[in-house]
DNA sequence: ACCTGAACACCGTTCAAGT
DNA sequence: ACCTGAACACCGTTCAAGT
């Protein structure tokens, strides 16, 4: 018989947000999201194709909660030391999430998202070409510590020598910000 | 009925390289490499307690051929760059090893190779604090990029703008040594 | 000592059937 | 239109049994 409120993607979406928060986006199957919804695992794929497209629709979902990516008042650097940091503190909620988006095309990042990046460090001054590479070094690097973050869930959280995620996130982010600012200096010398 | 040649930890280990070559580290389950070897899945287990310890051994065979990571007489940002370089030209074979090794404890690193890798920034004159940030802000990018990598293999190799793996690369391994080199900078400048 | 075979608990998914 | 149930092809792994 049919439930008493039918299925949503809604609901379907909502549920998986909720698995992946507490469980890690690896804890997150067909079957669990099934036994959540109080359904049989075959009623998801009326409403979803698949498996990657539930996990699009998660990541669409934390996206959209992303602050744009806009050069404020304050410069470039400033601006993205924000983006990056919010970045940080919205993925880091889902684990396995940045691990998930590092092995997607384009870093999972959608065309629209790109630009935006893209122009970002246009602005900035880069070419078009080294706003692509800056863009890409950025996330790149941040991804990759959401996927080291992931594993430190639960576990002992002082590392060796005392040092946090935060720290390490707080250093990474530093680093990135200066590494780009020497790279803009350079290719501004080298194109006169 | 046993083997005409009994199953070696060796020859396990080989026909494992070989799959995680060919098909990627996803691409390697018991199974898999039980039809490899000619033998039932079980067999495996005599030799090596689980999956885990498996992928351990196919992660220490590869770290083996590391160079080692010393400052050579050219300073501590060339003796990086080469090493960033060759790391990645090594791990780029095994697609889904840099995201497997993101996903480990101390980014899949032993205790020596982390030392190793902590005094050699405190040789370029790092605290130990710093040198520990340093160590894992390089080798959280690197893996992190040979992640993106992984999907790229068997893809159309030109990407967008028409920037190739070698490419991205290259940029982010100038970014990060050059974002290391402020930060020293910095710290020195911090403690006088 | 070394390996096989059956089995269990998972996974994503197809396909036919029910209401 | 919306969902169920059985089934298939995978996965890692336990356990008893064979030689």
């Amino acid at each position: 018989m049919p439930r008493a409120v039918p299925l949503t993607r809604y609901a379907i979406v909502s549920a998986a947000l909720k698995i992946a928060e507490r469980d890690g986006l690896d804890g997150l199957s067909m079957r669990v999201l099934a036994a959540e919804l109080d359904v049989t695992p075959m009623a998801i794929y009326y409403h979803v194709p698949d498996k990657e497209s539930l996990v699009n629709l998660v990541v669409d979902a934390v996206h959209d909660r992303q602050v744009p990516l806009e050069i404020g008042t304050d410069g470039w650097e400033a601006s993205l030391r924000r983006r990056l940091q919010s970045q940080w503190d919205e993925l880091s909620r889902y684990p396995g999430l940045g691990a998930h988006l590092l092995n997607q095309p384009d870093l999972g990042a959608t065309p629209h998202s790109i630009e935006a990046g893209v122009a970002f460090f246009e602005a900035a001054g880069f070419s078009r070409r080294g706003a692509r590479l800056a863009w890409s070094f950025a996330t790149t690097y941040l991804h990759g510590r959401l996927s080291v973050d992931a594993r430190l869930r639960g576990s002992r959280s002082a590392k060796a020598a005392g040092i946090r995620s935060k720290d390490y996130v707080a250093f990474g982010i530093d680093a990135v910000v200066a590494g780009l600012r020497t790279m803009l200096r350079d290719e501004r010398a080298a194109n006169g």
